[in-house]
DNA sequence: CACAACATACCGACTGTATTGTATGTATGT
DNA sequence: ACATACATACAATACAGTCGGTATGTTGTG
């Protein structure tokens, strides 16, 4: 009710709007906790607008991780690491990106896809494929990168591009919940970091020349 | 009604089969889509003994993870991991051990507390918290032998033991999601090598002697 | 270009059921 | 006699999904 489409230029975005609550709401609160009412309310639309353009919950589900997978895709290939014509320089500046773009609220820099994963894995597998080709897009398009730089380096010891890549998913997944039991966004950075010595150390670089992320507890870290 | 109390040995342990049923049935569905019907079933209990046990649905998901903290802490501490002399050998045993567990169905290794953490982190703290504290808990068991490891080879890069200790169990939780977004626990194994050849490297080890885990596509896998 | 015919986008009350929690009763051990 | 450990029926509400409507644009036709 609050900004309806009568007459109004903003027209025919109900849709829209769920997708964006859905992205907000359903990373603060899990996908089953989150109601078709709460995402109405939210987006500022009625029950009418939601099963108009959606035919189930879980059918938003669906739109939501796909949505996610559009305008995260977007996000990363308009983002700047690109710019380095060293492909490992360009990996570098990825996790570089990764660390720089935790900052918030949770909800603001952790993984919708992640998040509906754990919760739909086994009961829900349109949504959990939705996710897994989320997540899994994302790293392929790391995956060349990362074996550009191997192949330009000649470094062959036992690991793959492929596997590295979803590595690197798996560290910002698993930093995301540490952030998530803490509410400190500290806790996923300096898993980047980690990821990042790690990832020098495999290509025989040196630590990184500055150490950036001394974690300060915020909240209640436990002993 | 299944197998219950009356006159029976297995008399008064309605909660612990509670328990144990949160435990597996939370991994599968979520909490939020965990009925307390469900667990009822689940457990072979009724309604009563369910509100007679936990004061709330609420109430029984932080003594699940209570439940989860010592059942796990059991295990760690009895796993043999910890019979090495050297420090850094126990913490690579500790690695070992952790591939090793990740086997059968996906309810059976995954980690409740992670579960539960990414759906309540945000709408019911007292879970959150009771989950942090099983994870932190746990990492701080791991943070001796790697402090112990570090001051024995005089290593200092800029890292410490208790964000190393924090790195594993998030380089745990993420590979756990993967492998539920592909229902394949081999990509939780292949992070737990990432992460193996990690620490190597940090202590200036080569690599592992054999290369254990050839990943092998087994379900669902994107591109 | 007027206008009917249709399609799309949305509204909001309503329904049936699922779900948490309660109230009361009963058996059993101490 | 009293507390503990259950069982069963029930109440109150929350929830996903439905249904009949309205408003607005779009398209085809004389």
């Amino acid at each position: 009710m609050p900004r309806p489409t009568k007459q109004s230029p903003e027209r025919g975005d109900a849709r829209t709007r769920l997708l964006e609550a859905a992205r907000d709401v359903i990373r603060q609160k899990g996908f089953a906790a989150t109601t078709v009412d709460d995402l109405c309310q939210s987006a500022g639309v009625t029950k009418g607008a939601f099963f108009h353009h959606f035919k189930t919950k879980d059918a938003l589900g669906v739109a939501a991780a796909d949505f996610w997978a559009e305008t995260t895709s977007a996000l990363f290939e308009g983002a700047p690491y690109h710019e380095p014509d060293d492909p490992l320089d360009r990996v570098l500046a990825y996790l570089e990106f990764r660390r720089a773009i935790i900052d918030g609220e949770t909800f603001e820099y952790t993984c919708l896809v992640g998040t509906m994963t754990q919760e739909v894995h086994d009961s829900i597998p349109a949504i959990r494929d939705a996710c897994a080709k989320s997540i899994f897009g994302h790293a392929a398009t790391l995956e060349a990168d990362i074996e550009a730089a191997r192949l330009q380096r000649r470094i062959d010891a036992g690991w793959t591009a492929e596997s590295l890549a979803r590595h690197t998913q798996a560290v910002l997944q698993g930093g995301f919940i540490l952030a998530k039991a803490t509410g400190n966004p500290d806790l996923a950075r300096e898993s980047v970091d980690h990821l990042e010595r790690y990832v020098r150390g495999l290509f025989g670089l040196d630590a990184a020349p500055d150490t950036r992320n001394p974690t300060k507890e915020k909240t209640n870290d436990q002993p």
